[in-house]
DNA sequence: GCCGTTTTCGGCCCGACTGTTTTCAGTCG
């Protein structure tokens, strides 16, 4: 059992809590653990194989920990199964609704018997709505609009279309004037590899001024709130964008508490609670404990820092967290002990192992590929195309590598800035084999092994598969591990463990791909293998000249698994990059006379 | 249900917006 499906147990079960009404606390602990659960990089079954206590993880204690044990041993839980038979399924849905949450719904589900989203609509049709108490004209016309918007609702946004998104936004505010500083905070800013909404936060003495603009903007189809500080609008994309205006002396604690997560918010604020302090939007405080401000930038107590967002982690005597860290996954324990990691960063990067030409499926030519690394300022860059295998993205034969290789080798005659590998994409076959022979494969750079095909093998089958080919001795680098695409394919069945400690041992190192919309390794495996002690290879598997700066998404999640760059192939210099490329060899020849 | 630099009970982050309940509950982030 992984750790998603246990904590997706533990979140229906407060899902259904919720519903009961239960205590919101409670429900919280079962929100909390399930989180916990999910960013965990140790397999769960792994902990309590080797006979650990479950309750040294933060927020399990002896009854989570029998539950936790419930789930893995049983698949489910008695206390849910009692609770699924109570409330119907679609129950839980109805709250997806904007303006839906548990009390709601449970009023509509005792007071009318609905428990779906199609009863609702029924019920509304039937103006049956009108005679519950507290739901009043405008509520129930919300209400309609709600249940359109849902079923309207977009998957979560790729982080790179938000980005395109977001950005005119953000120049039409600013083209308005009254702004002091403004940038975009939530999950976006944490650089998660899709997000669900835009966080805009702006600093400015004028924010009714700033809130009109806001709702002016012309992609705008619909306001759902516009207070004097705080609004929220839908895009005719689909996406919600949520705007939050305050002075410059509390842009720091906004910012910090705009960007989140929630999970970090709240350590972070029982932290200052601990130290006798209040933090909120506005501001830290120092505050008598018990006393409620009645406003709260007037709060009885000393204003001792929220202009800049350091001032938080400074006052709790803590390490900077870097906000791509910000998830609750153990990152205040390091930043108290000094223990964060250094994380890599963009300009670290010296190389691209992998990346297409018009060879096969991409736009640009090798010559304009090379130069366009070469203006990146990269050391070393590594060509790529496809092999025979993938037919639909024009797969090099035998014949026309070789004929590109020619190519490669006349073009280094004129390019002298930047090292070129000769390389290619191979597909791992169906039996683990690699496209070409290995005469071909011996001639090239650098060999960056693939699957693109059959994908529908057992968990088993593909992990056997896989690891036959990083044996291979001209195999480099392990491309898109788990083959998924956001949003469009999930990823196929593969025991990663296994085959990040067998590409330690072969000296291969493993990809975090940074299109977009694959992110292949995403961030929990970045940081599994920083466990497993295997090297990673950020590569653009760029189609395009523009898309060599896809780079950076890969540095994003990278960032996320808490990666240093020591551990980073690409950051090596070119003189280390020759070694690396030798060092395999040797060890494979060692391996094979031992 | 969890947890402890006020420790084994009694707290649990904190505030904005909306609609309708004339003083606040529900929802959201």
């Amino acid at each position: 059992m992984e750790n998603i499906e246990i904590a997706r147990v533990l979140n229906e079960y407060a899902d259904l809590l919720e519903l009961k009404v239960e205590n919101r606390f409670r429900i919280r602990s079962y929100r909390k653990a399930a989180q916990m659960v999910q960013g965990l990089s140790t397999p769960i079954a792994q902990l309590i194989e080797q006979g650990k206590d479950l309750t040294v993880l933060p927020g399990v204690g002896d009854s989570m920990a029998e539950h936790i044990m419930e789930i893995f041993t049983s698949g489910t839980l008695k206390a849910l199964d009692g609770l699924r038979k109570e409330i119907p399924a679609a129950v839980s849905e109805l709250m997806e609704i904007e303006r839906l949450g548990p009390k709601r719904t449970k009023q509509l589900q005792e007071q009318l018997g609905i428990s779906s989203i199609k009863d609702l609509q029924q019920a509304l049709d039937a103006g049956k709505l009108v005679r519950l108490p507290g739901f009043g004209k405008k509520s129930i016309e919300k209400l309609r609009q709600a249940i359109q918007t849902f079923q309207k609702r977009p998957k979560r946004f790729l982080l790179r279309d938000a980005e395109q998104l977001a950005r005119p936004l953000i120049e039409h505010l600013g083209a308005g004037g009254d702004i002091e500083k403004v940038e975009i905070a939530g999950s976006y800013r944490r650089r998660m590899e899709t997000v669900g909404d835009i966080d805009i936060l702006v600093a400015s003495e004028n924010p009714e001024s700033v809130m009109q603009r806001f709702q002016s903007y012309s992609e705008v189809v619909r306001v759902l709130a516009a207070g004097a500080t705080r609004g929220t609008i839908i895009l005719r994309s689909g996406l919600q964008v949520d705007l939050r205006i305050l002075p410059r002396r509390s842009y720091g604690a906004a910012l910090n508490y705009f960007t989140g997560s929630k999970a970090h918010n709240i350590a972070l604020r029982s932290l200052g609670v601990e130290h006798g302090l209040r933090i909120n939007e506005y501001g830290i405080f120092r505050v008598p404990r018990g006393v409620k401000p009645a406003d709260p930038e007037k709060a009885e107590g000393e204003r001792i820092g929220g202009a800049d967002e350091q001032d938080v982690y400074r006052i709790l005597k803590l390490d900077y967290v870097p906000p791509e860290l910000r998830d609750a996954r153990g990152e205040i324990q390091a930043a108290r002990e000094h223990k964060l990691p250094e994380l890599i960063k963009l300009n670290d990067i010296r190389g691209d192992f992998h990346m297409h030409s018009k060879w096969t499926d991409g736009n640009n030519t090798i010559e304009e590929m090379v130069r366009a690394c070469e203006q990146l300022g990269y050391q070393y860059c590594a060509i790529t195309d496809h092999s025979q295998a993938v037919h639909v993205a024009g797969g090099l034969s035998a014949k026309e590598i070789m004929a590109q290789l020619e190519e490669i080798n006349k073009l280094r005659a004129k390019i002298h800035n930047i090292r070129l590998l000769a390389g290619c994409e191979v597909d791992i076959l169906a039996d683990g084999s690699l496209d070409y022979p290995d005469d071909l494969l011996d001639q090239l750079d650098i060999v960056v092994a693939a699957v693109h095909s059959k994908m529908a093998m057992t968990k088993s089958q593909m992990t056997k598969r896989v690891v036959k080919a990083l044996a291979h001795p001209a195999v480099k680098i392990l491309a898109h591990p788990t083959g998924r695409l956001i949003n469009d394919r999930e990823p196929y069945a593969i025991d990663l463990d296994e085959v990040f400690r067998a590409a330690k041992v072969f000296g291969v190192a493993v990809e975090l791909n940074a299109q977009p919309d694959r992110l292949d390794l995403n961030d929990k495996h970045v940081q599994r293998t920083r466990e497993i002690g295997v090297k990673i290879a950020i590569n653009s598997d760029a189609h395009s000249v523009g898309q060599l700066r896809f780079m950076s998404y890969g540095i994003d999640q990278a960032r996320r698994g808490w990666m240093e760059k020591q551990q980073v192939v690409n950051t090596m210099t070119w003189p280390q990059i020759g070694k690396w490329l030798k060092q395999r060899r040797q060890r494979l020849d060692t391996m094979a006379g031992s």
